[in-house]
DNA sequence: GGTCTCGATGCAACATTGTTGCAGGCTCAC
DNA sequence: GTGAGCCTGCAACAATGTTGCATCGAGACC
């Protein structure tokens, strides 16, 4: 069930919905050749066995009130697991990080976050950072430019 | 035009479409106590304005043979204006970028790439890194788990 | 080759959802 | 007050999503 292979018509699909989701299943049909009731068929069953994870509105920030964007990495004290899940479980409720990986290098976290102001940004780290004793140091990178965003994946 | 100010409704409205932009009208008026007909020209306006960039469906990279996420931090050899764009234009037309940010502090670029395997990634460093004479050099940190992805954000 | 099953399709009817015209209400400026 | 502007809800309508049904094609098995 979740392993279902993908053919060149599911792949068209995605690629269209990755694009514009509000695309009518009847135009789908019409750019992949397929009936709209085939497309429709299609897209239930790539969003019951998760390729579709969601459907969603992309917001603009800086209309939101958050026009900084930063880029953080963080160091942990101790690899020992049940610290470590402890702290991403933090930085996964924060609202403000918009994006959190787990990575291996000189890092262990890396994390993408939106606030409105510096000071917002310094008492986030106040409360996730040094507040957590597992955190040993963190680099922050200021985004002056958000070339490219979003979350576009090739369907080849 | 570009700066109304969002009142509670928008912003309701907004929290629900960013976390499923396939609820029916109908429902988001149930939720915050309007009509359809109103949560629909609100929805209009905001994506006129720019507010909702987007609507898209998100993927799961796993399942389109993209089971590997990279960061990479890329340092340039000169800030000179035109170098810059030239770079950045490269890296914005390579679909296996997802995102690209310029920032401030000791790297200029950092981007989160998807790839099937680790030669599409060496590939890419050969293409769009070595192949480039302005990237003095590159940190590739290797995604173990993605914690937390998407572009939600609070809209308070 | 025959034939059976399975999965997918298109069509057409139907259900749900999105859209718009209209009348009315609220707020603000004068 | 009163008029303009903006927003609302309602109801009709248009567009879109959904499903039952008959059919087709591919593969398994005899």
């Amino acid at each position: 069930m979740a392993n279902s292979t993908l053919d060149r018509f599911d792949r068209a699909i995605l690629a269209i919905l990755q694009e514009d989701n509000t695309t009518p299943q009847r135009r789908i049909g019409e750019l992949v050749h397929l009936s709209a009731a085939a497309v429709q068929r299609r897209i239930r069953r790539l969003e019951q066995t998760g390729v579709i994870q969601a459907n969603v509105a992309q917001l603009d920030p800086a209309r939101l009130g958050r026009a900084i964007t930063l880029i953080v990495e963080i160091s942990v004290e101790s690899e020992r697991l049940d610290l470590l899940d402890a702290t991403r479980a933090r930085l996964a409720a924060a609202p403000e990080i918009q994006q959190c990986y787990y990575v291996t290098g000189e890092s262990d976290f890396v994390l993408i976050v939106t606030v409105a102001t510096m000071a917002e940004y310094q008492a986030l780290t106040r409360r996730l950072f040094f507040a957590d004793g597992n955190v040993k140091s963190f680099r922050t990178q200021v985004v002056m430019d958000r070339i490219k965003t979003g979350t576009r994946i090739p369907v080849d």
